[in-house]
DNA sequence: GTCGACATATCAGATATTTCGAAGATATTG
DNA sequence: CAATATCTTCGAAATATCTGATATGTCGAC
């Protein structure tokens, strides 16, 4: 493996187009303008290509410079991630915990879990972000959480099952849909379907139903509040329609087949086995949470 | 973004680990081993941590050493990617080009695209790596291909339809499912299936259908075998089985309903929009190809 | 136990690379 | 056209890395 340029010259590239120049590199790195101008030289000459044009006075990124900076800040923050989990790796507990869990996981348990972590190690921060199909398997992927429940563990990865998932079909009492006695799917294609949207990039259509209408809410509070008003039905999660079931603002269809759907949660470390003290850890809570979930609190 | 540590000092743990000593990797370095000696320590005295310990008179990974080492060489991979992609970027035609197509993908459409290719730019080495289910996918994470023919666009890339492959449930027409006139899935589940393994690390089950008893074919080639001495029946793409199909050695089974099932293919770049000029020449080929299916030879 | 072969650690000086500061080049601004 | 802003260039200085010699420690043989 070649390798010519070192991690720094690719950090004075980073800097260059970051801070919008040459003279701002060099005071965001504290080094002199001269050491950026070496350093992105030295880039070009050993690579033979060309990173910057002098655009008039200011430095601008060529075709070439700008696929260099993407990759090249990947590489950075890779290699400033190997550094860290070294550190953490021999002592006690990381400083940040990523947690991605997709929002079909009960949120009484994700935070169930978040605090016995607390009582662990207190000092420990946390990120908690809530996705949508896609959403956490791309958290993974992109490497942006440590710790991830999803409901699709991408090829290399190890997942662990947390738990199965219970869709139920319902809508509001008075919903068209509860007048009509028993239901078969058709006749929930004929009305309008509320979603939530996929929170990663490339936004998959879950494609649960083919329904002629379908409302798309980003957020599950914003479509449980459209719900409660009949402004159409969902498949959801039973955990997250229990306390409107029982209070009785919301009712499950009676579908004649396919009454019930399920999809299942698996927890996944985004660094398989040298997870961090603390991910391994929530981790775990996840897990026991599922085993024992009356145990909640 | 800290960054203590240089691609060359990772360059020399790694050696280390390789060569089996400080003594070898210096050797396998060109450099002196006093100079390993110094950039490891380095690499400890910055981390605080431990990568090697003395077993007697030799070095031996520590846990923490071997996460870093994995990483580490990861690191360099990547590293020496951006600069060989630059390079290219420049010049002209990339010097080798990696395509990984699904096995569901034409074989003829597939050669005939890197036919063209090799018209075009003779020098471009080609490595075809035919994958099924989630291999495809794998290839693309691991960056093990640059063009890639998948059922399945992980999060985070671009993919484009590419064609719609048509499944038919088939065996030899001596099958005792050839006797019983109209059949029902029902019907199949009792009988043995032959399905193709995942090439993937992580093997899905792709779970087409429930039967009873299925055997697993690592390749597509004996599982035909298989299929024509009626030791089952399969779900396989048209394309594959239409000889046989045309010659009467294998039939489609008169199923009453579920006759067919789809699959979507997509072409996606490894990556992205900084695709060489050969991969993308290679992906329009095999554009071209599903476009116009006739002008295969 | 003592010796030699082997493997890594350490040290001082040599070498290479990076950095700095100042001066130079070029384009923009008023 | 001067004043300003920005990147380049260049020699000298600072820093990091490397070398070769030597120290330390282990293993196995006798």
């Amino acid at each position: 493996m070649s390798t010519k340029i070192s991690l720094d010259q690719w950090q004075a590239l980073i800097a260059v187009v970051d801070e919008g120049g040459y003279a701002a590199a060099a005071e965001a790195l504290g080094k002199s303008q001269s050491a950026i101008s070496y350093a992105v030289q030295k880039i070009e000459t050993e690579l033979g290509i060309r990173a910057f044009t002098l655009e008039g006075r200011r430095a601008k990124l060529t075709e070439t410079g700008d696929m260099l900076y993407r990759q090249a800040k990947l590489l950075l923050e890779e290699a400033g991630r190997i550094e860290n989990s070294a550190i953490q790796s021999s002592h006690g507990w990381e400083p940040l915990v990523r947690l991605a869990a997709d929002a079909l996981f009960p949120r009484q348990q994700a935070l169930c879990a978040l605090v016995t972590l607390a009582e662990e190690s207190p000092l420990t921060r946390v990120e908690f972000q809530e996705t949508v199909l896609s959403g956490s398997e791309e958290a993974l992927l992109r490497h942006e959480a440590d710790v991830v429940v999803t409901g699709r563990v991408p090829p290399g990865f190890m997942g662990d099952h947390l738990m199965r998932v219970r869709f139920i079909a319902v809508a509001a009492p008075d919903h068209p849909l509860h007048q009509k006695g028993e239901l078969s799917l058709e006749d929930l294609r004929a009305h309008r379907q509320l979603v939530i949207r996929d929170s990663g990039k490339r936004r998959l259509d879950s494609g649960w139903l083919g329904a002629e209408q379908r409302w798309t809410f980003s957020y599950g509070g914003s479509r449980r509040e459209a719900l409660l008003r009949g402004l159409g039905f969902a498949w959801a999660p039973e955990t997250e329609v229990e306390e409107d079931l029982e209070a009785g603002s919301l009712k499950p269809l009676p579908l004649k087949e396919g009454g019930e759907r399920y999809g299942d949660l698996y927890l996944v470390y985004a660094d398989g086995q040298y997870a961090g003290r603390a991910a391994r850890f929530l981790g775990e809570s996840l897990k026991a949470s599922c085993r024992n979930p009356d145990t909640d609190h």
